[in-house]
DNA sequence: AAGTCGGGGCG
DNA sequence: CGCCCAGACTT
């Protein structure tokens, strides 16, 4: 990364695109994060499969969360061939508690693509990658920079605020003017040479120093390239982003007994947690005092045709999705009498409920609430 | 440009 | 609790 022809070409350190010139940045860059990396999974090797899955788990989550799951998810399925060979359940079980499982779909869909479009071999072109399900402008850059080299730009959140205070840039970040304006800075400061270090260098950087609070500023090691730190203003930028007014919801989920085995329906690719399973459940009122019990007998009669008795409470769960705060009581209900009616969505597809045993339950994928209410069932 | 999609880590 | 996280995709 140290190797920098292009920017050794130029005299002029003022048409740098950072404060100091490119190649100090380079060597900086480089130096420290030879130092100060963190011994990852998905860093022992540049097989493009394993970077490939860990820069999907990494979507919106976190470094530490991903670990376990990267772990188990290669030791499962080890080759791109292998995750298009297998069910879609399996690759939800293993997904599950990851969030945003539309990531998990399409990195199943994607594997099958990779198989026939491309004959079973990642395709090392920038487009092509990103041409694949549930891969954007980032993944795809990180894939073709780490895995094959290719000098190609990354920006994530960890870089976003990096290059932010890197250029002084005192604006909303969302907007596309700041994005293009970022997108070009990442572009700017690519090294010709191990391309794919230097971009995670930077988000290492992002991440361990250049934090969204309290940045070590004294540890950085591009302070001296940093127009922020320059003007002291490293905790003004990037401007803080608009807070989201959160929508509190009451659900109530149903666990309905009979004898050994609990009904579950699978959620139709239209709602939330797209394949996964889940207990039945149903929106309650805005007031958490009086809360109709009865109604939901009625309600879960006319769904599936199944009566039965309501029982007791077991516990309320409390969770979020996205905007949205649910309070979700959790009831169990004996099973009386009736049987499963067949179930059709909106869109005309068949919606499967099933009785399973308690302890077949591990198997499926379910939601993080369902499978909290699982544990407790085998408890 | 704004909305949707989860869940956990952490001060 | 509130903030944040190696974003992608639809509207």
């Amino acid at each position: 990364m140290a190797k920098t022809s292009r920017s050794q070409l130029k005299k002029n350190d003022a048409s740098s695109p950072v404060r100091g010139s490119l190649v100090a940045f380079h060597a900086h860059v480089a130096a420290w994060f030879q130092q100060h990396q963190r011994d990852l999974p998905w860093r022992k090797s540049q097989d493009p499969y394993r970077v490939w899955i860990s820069e999907i788990m990494l979507q919106q989550t976190q470094v530490a969360t991903v670990k376990e799951y990267f772990r188990r998810f290669i030791a499962q399925l080890p080759t791109v061939q292998d995750l298009a060979a297998a069910e879609e359940q399996e690759v939800l079980r293993l997904w599950e508690g990851l969030g945003y499982y539309r990531r998990a779909r399409q990195l199943h869909a994607a594997a099958q693509e990779i198989v026939t479009r491309f004959h079973g071999e990642f395709p090392h072109q920038v487009d092509d990658i990103q041409s694949l399900p549930g891969i954007g402008r980032y993944t795809a850059g990180a894939i073709a920079s780490i895995a094959f080299g290719q000098r190609a730009p990354i920006l994530e959140a960890n870089t976003q605020r990096l290059y932010a205070r890197l250029i002084g840039w005192d604006e909303v970040l969302t907007t596309s003017l700041s994005q293009k304006r970022l997108w070009q800075f990442a572009e700017d400061i690519l090294p010709d040479d191990n391309v794919g270090i230097f971009n995670q260098a930077l988000m290492e950087v992002g991440s361990l120093v250049c934090t969204p609070k309290n940045p070590t500023c004294q540890q950085c090691p591009l302070s001296a390239h940093c127009e922020a730190y320059h003007q002291g203003r490293q905790e003004e930028i990037p401007r803080p982003k608009k807070k989201i007014e959160f929508i509190p919801i009451t659900e109530i989920a149903l666990v309905v007994r009979k004898k050994n085995q609990v009904l579950v329906r699978q959620c139709g690719p239209d709602e939330r947690w797209a394949g996964l399973w889940d207990f039945p459940r149903f929106p309650l009122g805005e007031t958490k005092s009086d809360i109709d019990l009865s109604g939901v007998t009625k309600q879960l009669a006319e769904a599936v045709g199944i009566q039965a008795e309501m029982h007791q409470h077991l516990k309320t769960i409390k969770h979020g999705v996205t905007k949205y705060r649910i309070t979700l009581l959790c009831h169990e209900m004996i099973y009386q009498q009736g049987r499963l009616k067949p179930q059709t969505g909106p869109d005309g597809q068949p919606r499967v409920w099933k009785w399973i045993d308690v302890a077949e339950l591990g198997e499926l994928p379910l939601s993080t609430t369902g499978r909290k209410l699982g544990r407790l069932l085998s408890a």
